[in-house]
DNA sequence: TTACTATCTGAACAACGCTAAGATGGCACT
DNA sequence: AGTGCCATCTTAGCGTTGTTCAGATAGTAA
């Protein structure tokens, strides 16, 4: 009788907690952050005591694992949707701008992707899906330059692509192009920015 | 009677708390990390009470500020010494060198250094500082190539160094580069990947 | 029906940031 | 030398957090 509001499913046993309290961290950390995070508060939110997350998830950085892997999955299915053509370096291109409107669009998953402090790193998933997610990258690279050391690409175009993510992410391109709001960023000065000043996103050499 | 260790000056009033707490505090980030400070170590290390810092940073993040500026100085001073040549292009590669190992061997510093929550980004000397440490960029893109879109040159630039340093501190760079030790990379593996694989640090066009 | 076991509750603990009222003592001024 | 001001620091308290653990609950298999 004290949680009369949001139970789930029936009194005493949830059902699905699992799921509902990770449906319940990714709305927390999209409506207010990493930072706004609460293992309480998602608890609360999926109806059940303070107590309850702990049996599924060991701690809170157990949650917000589950939550990045979550964040992982949509990132790759970002990065898949991209249409490839003929053109590597254009494909390239393409992939870069669908990996800095992800982070615009979830910061708060991105952010907590890359969180080392708040994810379980030894999580065997979590490096499965860290290098599923690039394997379009790895892909597109191979495609444009065959000869070219594959993972020394891969680090720098996916660092690079990375860079320009995390600094747009922070609001340093404001310093640099003033007063720009990130959705002007990601529309305007962003593929302009690829199409022009990013070195990996040329025709094929070939 | 309470505190007989660290009275760092007089008995009731310290003298120079505030560059005590940030001292305590940068050490703090130096030993734990980021997520390892809090307000009241430091408070504790500086030998004076829970309530002193209040009055002198207003909140944590206003310590924080300090400790992030003192950040942008260090790396700024890292820049700085890089020794410049006739070769524009072997400049900004000796540049992204210092940076990600500026990185690496202040992980605590470099990590504060960008995480919005922590810091109060409207003081303005944060932004000072913050291009401020960027002037080495500039000035050698400027020399590379004068003709480019400079501030298009510098973002994108600037993006890729610090997404290599920040996937570098994060250990993203085992995944590519299977168990590498972050020192191994910054010794061996990135030079390397700089000389060879990142489209910067080219020889002088002109 | 009876055990068994996964699930969830509720209370407790230590630590945290922040606030406000009061104690302290350096410093300027008379 | 005395006096009052005021920045500085202490102390206590509030609300919040993550984690632990004994016990309550109920689904499930025997």
């Amino acid at each position: 009788m004290e949680n009369p509001d949001t139970p789930a499913k029936s009194g005493y046993h949830h059902g699905n907690l699992k799921e509902a309290l990770i449906e319940a961290a990714d709305a927390i950390i999209r409506e207010k952050g990493v930072e706004g995070f609460s293992l309480r508060e998602a608890a609360r939110r999926a109806g059940v005591s303070i107590g309850a997350p702990a049996h599924h998830f060991g701690s809170a950085t157990g949650l917000l694992t589950e939550v990045a892997l979550l964040g992982y999955g949509s990132l790759g299915a970002a990065l898949n949707a991209v249409t490839t053509s003929d053109n590597a370096g254009a494909d390239l291109q393409r992939l870069a701008l669908a990996y800095v409107r992800f982070a615009l669009a979830y910061p708060g998953r991105f952010r907590l992707m890359f969180r080392p402090d708040l994810v379980n790193r030894d999580d065997p998933r979590y490096a499965q899906a860290s290098t599923q997610a690039l394997s379009d990258f790895a892909k597109t690279i191979a495609r444009r330059d065959p000869t070219a050391d594959r993972m020394a690409q891969i680090f720098i175009v996916w660092s690079s692509i990375h860079g320009i993510a995390s600094l747009a992410l922070d609001g340093k391109a404001k310093y640099l192009f003033d007063g720009v709001t990130p959705d002007d960023f990601a529309a305007d000065i962003l593929p302009n920015l690829l199409a022009t000043a990013w070195p990996f996103g040329g025709n094929d050499p070939a």
